[in-house]
DNA sequence: AAAGTCTATCGTAATATTGCAATATAGTAA
DNA sequence: TTACTATATTGCAATATTACGATAGACTTT
């Protein structure tokens, strides 16, 4: 195989799972942390900012959009690329829910 | 390729990648929900609550082992299997720390 | 010890991901 | 129009992931 059974999950998890695997990893991490850094945000920034080559980085800001943690608008030459608030919102209250369950079952097994 | 070039990335970036890319499978999100739902977290259970062979499973459980979502103790026959604290609270760190940063620069761009 | 239960590992097939050179596309400027 | 700049797409090689049958290992019970 290779590919995951998604169908047989609930549509929440493989929301969550879609969007984690997006930021699983560490150049698309970066992407995320420089677009809330810096004001402005146009991809060229990014290939300067990054030790990966254009397509490559290209290649990560499409996954990225494709899940909408990030969505890209068109400015003249270049492309303004922003953070979505909505998808990174459903994974901050996915994990302070499962820390807030982690909390109330201190110590209850291992 | 097909290996990640995470020797250019900084440790939180890689660490929040692993972390992520761990939990960027819908049976390892379930994994996760299921251990924080029931009082007791034997292997065993999971096995039969997700739609999956018990070597795939055992395969999951280990990844999560691996980047320390969850941890494992030999309990007489089965294994007890529980989520991690720490770890999971550094990702509600990150994602929390993202949507506050995120506020901040409200409409600023996009 | 023998049989049963639970979990891990091995081996393998199918598929996905990562990375980049080369090239294409689209807009800007001369 | 021609050249320039910015981003996307294609094509490919290397590697990783997913899934599971078969099997192994470890503990329990009889």
């Amino acid at each position: 195989m290779g590919a995951s059974k998604t169908e047989h999950f609930t549509d929440k998890q493989n929301a969550i799972a879609v969007m984690a695997k997006a930021l699983g990893h560490p150049a698309r991490v970066a992407i995320i942390e420089y677009l809330l850094k810096v004001d402005t945000c146009i991809c060229g920034d990014i290939v300067n900012e990054l030790p990966l080559a254009q397509p490559t980085i290209s290649q990560h800001l499409k996954e990225l959009k494709n899940v909408g943690l990030i969505k890209g608008s068109i400015e003249g030459n270049a492309i303004c690329y922003c953070v979505d608030e909505k998808a990174l919102t459903v994974l901050q209250k996915f994990f302070t829910h499962v820390t807030t369950k982690m909390e109330k079952k201190k110590n209850n097994c291992c």
